[in-house]
DNA sequence: CTTCATCAATCTGTTGACAGTTTTCATTCC
DNA sequence: GGAATGAAAACTGTCAACAGATTGATGAAG
């Protein structure tokens, strides 16, 4: 039974000898996280893994330190390093800062929006339009993925888009992750268009407040779900 | 020329056992770049350390992949690591991100509030307004520091409340700190005081918005400084 | 059959050493 | 006098090994 199914990322990391082997490591380490390869209360075994990618404990060591600082993994002391799970109280937590960070990223572009911009997002948003009649949920999500990142990435703030970011993937390690990504398409979507018309008008407040409520509606949905799912268990 | 001028709280690392030796010497190193006993852009060396110390350089090189990680420190290969160096922009980055979180804490306590805390609260802006009558700064600063805090610990949010100080501090690390500190105190004081006033009538979008408003008029505040600062050189 | 104690195997915490790179500094040349 | 050069010192990147803790299994006692 082996930790990591796939060794196809190793060959890279070993060939690229400009960036350290530690922040390879540590990449590769997040993609398994983030995919789910490697599930949320996993214990990673340094041994494995240092067998598996061919080098020592040492860089294995640095990179899960700073994957938790990130928050992507828990240390515990003699016992090992854990994939960190998400209970739903955090997940519900991190969508208010979620919700904070969104806002923020929706009146600073408000602020400095361009037509180019502009057409491109309404673009997004109509074809979200079109793929939510359909109720087609697989094309939607990247989609809708894609118009947020726009809009955090546009904002001319750097340090929130690495923020938003952080936050957007710890998402990933809640266990039930599929409700995340629940509630009405094409609800979301209406949503959007408000948040369209905000950051065409310039009046960062009112984007702001969109900008918020849309994430704050995902959490509400999000709760809905997780209630309905307890129900039912 | 030594790196660390004292070494008295090493004693500490040696006697507790039950955390890791890693983890205690990141807080420490924590502390000397918070204190400025490590200054932005001095170069960590890991040898000295741990002659320092008296560990060797393997927990050394985890704990400073963990203040990497936390945006404390910067690693470049082959040469070292450096106590991370803000420029004006990213600490106007930062006050933005900043409002947006503290906004949020605000609007999540004035749903939450109760007449304790308010009490509280309100002797503590009491208090300010005394000290900034005797324009005494160094009394005022700590007042100043523990009434945002207690807003934010009280919010009920612990991510935020993690986030929120890993920002505040980060501004450590703008060498023009003098500058963050700036502005009229009774100015902020009275914004103190809409924010109170938010928070005691249970509105939370309200109280969100004072409480945005406050930062973002501080941010205001530290622009004004620099450029003044910029303008005397 | 269950529970507890003991012991072996496994894994993490930490260390010291070696290899390769960067920096420093003395020397040479213009 | 100042710039270029080259060797030596210093430092980081990585590794292998040892010590201590934890886990799991094995066997004895109730």
């Amino acid at each position: 039974m082996s930790i990591i199914s796939d060794s196809a990322h190793l060959s890279d990391l070993s060939v690229v000898k400009s960036v350290s082997l530690t922040s390879a490591l540590e990449k590769e380490l997040e993609r398994l996280i983030l995919t789910g390869e490697l599930e949320p209360g996993v214990r990673i075994n340094e041994i494995h893994l240092s067998n598996r990618f061919g080098t020592s404990r040492g860089p294995i060591r640095e990179a899960t330190r700073s994957l938790e600082a990130k928050g992507l993994v828990e240390v515990v002391r003699n016992r090992g390093v854990f994939v960190r799970r998400l209970s739903v109280e955090d997940a519900i937590e991190i969508y208010d800062v979620r919700a904070a960070l969104f806002g923020q990223a929706g009146r600073l572009l408000a602020e400095r929006m361009t037509d180019g911009l502009l057409a491109e997002l309404t673009r997004m948003v109509d074809e979200m339009d079109a793929v939510a009649e359909r109720g087609s949920f697989d094309d939607y999500y990247p989609l809708n993925l894609g118009f947020h990142n726009l809009i955090v990435s546009s904002c001319g703030n750097r340090t929130l888009l690495a923020e938003y970011h952080r936050f957007v993937n710890k998402l990933h390690l809640f266990r039930a992750r599929a409700l995340v990504q629940g509630g009405g398409l094409a609800v979301s979507n209406r949503e959007h268009r408000a948040m369209l018309e905000a950051l065409a008008s310039g009046d960062g407040e009112r984007a702001q407040v969109t900008h918020w409520r849309h994430v704050a509606l995902a959490k509400r949905r999000l709760i809905a779900a997780v209630d309905g799912h307890a129900r039912n268990d």
